[in-house]
DNA sequence: AACGGTGTGCCGTATTACGGCACAGAAGTT
DNA sequence: AACTTCTGTGCCGTAATACGGCACACCGTT
């Protein structure tokens, strides 16, 4: 069905650069202009997504894809399990909690609640953050089989900040260490303005799948905040993991 | 291109009933077991599903959904512009503030700031409410053209809850209400245990696209709070409006 | 062993998507 | 005003491919 996955492409990037016409995404995707326009007529069928604005002629996404991921969680009603003690969490840490799923290398954010302080580290659900470059990355990568880092490993680290660990056998100590105390944490590892600390949330299977996280500016991590956030966010962590069977 | 339709109605199911596997989906969408599998198949090489837990039989939905869905807003960068606002909203009454757009006959959620409060009023990200049943639905409706209410009224108006207003005339009243008032309230008309006060937001067209709303436990809800919330939410709605291009 | 329930695979037909090409219109340029 | 260069739209013959009936493999219950 090369036809779907044409449309489907044609709707992901109408996603990424919307608005936008048959023109631009026929030569963005090397599609002729035909299959975009039927792709796109096709999809406004749907409901998925709909001229924008007056013209007629440019494209946006619908919220059709946002009620399909909505139920997008772990296979479990992890979401609804998870949401409790969020905000117990919140309510101890006063900072924004984050719940992020593994998916293939990347983790992808879920849920989230939000402190009520001004200085917000504002990410959309549905956001995905690098394996290795994130406390809930870490966190999830602690506890996976050798395997699976050296995997990742293998395929090189890239650079986000000048913090970012990027040198293998650094990692692997940075892996120990997370084991050791039991949660992770992030100085401005990806963005550099914010910091995280998470731990891993285990379900049935020994594989962690999700990730618990504190996440605060920079400016208000410091060592004793992070212990105190480490020592809430992996509590927290175990009652969930707990909870769904492990 | 029927083939795409019938994966994106497959796809639509699937995360509606998750997990589920071939039999059940061909029962309910009444298509063959091959076309549902062949959709199952490509859904899958294209990420948007994945074989649930150790099963390779039931499917669930990815986060791909929820990455695309999250682009979806109004087409300015509505939510971008929104959310100071509502932290602003959230920070002065200390209640859950709800960002919502019309889609068709619906409002759907796409922003949302959780209270501090223990009490949640928990929606998730992507869900809809009915334009008559809802603070947010009315409030926009209050400010469409009377061709677009009288086409709704028409329709019928579904009763939620005792409190729901499902008659035409009692809606053209509290409508008019609305409009005086300059902002709409809810008091258990859809879900009974929960009220909320929303003011429309309008772009650069005359006709509203959004609102915003303070959603509370009924029992929160009294004479005094809501005129306060009221005047709260409608006041950013103005300024929101304005920086829309209003 | 017969039954009802899974999910998978095959295959001939005919539907249907493909994609080149031509056209219509708008906006800017000379 | 003719020319260019973008838009987006529509047509249409060919060839690919999705359709969906059916048969099969499997599992558990009766």
């Amino acid at each position: 069905m090369q036809n779907v996955l044409n449309a489907l492409r044609v709707l992901e990037e109408v996603a990424t650069r919307q608005p936008i016409g048959v023109g631009e995404l026929s030569r963005v995707l090397g599609m002729p202009k035909s299959s975009v326009q039927r792709a796109l007529r096709t999809l406004g069928e749907a409901g998925w997504i709909r001229p924008a604005g007056g013209e007629v002629t440019r494209w946006v996404v619908t919220t059709k894809a946002l009620d399909v991921g909505r139920h997008a969680s772990g296979d479990l009603g992890l979401r609804d399990a998870a949401v409790p003690l969020m905000e117990e969490l919140r309510r101890r840490t006063d900072e924004t909690i984050h719940l992020t799923v593994r998916e293939g290398n990347k983790m992808v954010l879920i849920e989230r609640l939000e402190t009520s302080k001004p200085v917000r580290t504002s990410m959309s659900l549905g956001h995905s953050l690098p394996l290795h470059a994130s406390a809930n990355g870490k966190a999830v990568l602690a506890h996976s089989p050798a395997e699976v880092i050296g995997r990742l490993l293998a395929e090189g680290l890239p650079r986000y900040t000048d913090t970012t660990i990027t040198d293998p056998d650094r990692m692997l100590a940075e892996l120990e260490r997370i084991r050791a105390q039991g949660y992770a944490t992030n100085r401005g590892e990806w963005r550099s303005d914010v910091g995280s600390v998470a731990a891993a949330i285990r379900g049935a299977t020994k594989e962690p799948i999700a990730s618990l996280s504190v996440n605060i500016p920079m400016t208000r991590l410091t060592d004793e905040s992070e212990s105190f956030f480490g020592a809430a966010v992996s509590e927290a962590a175990k009652t969930l993991s707990a909870r769904l069977g492990h």
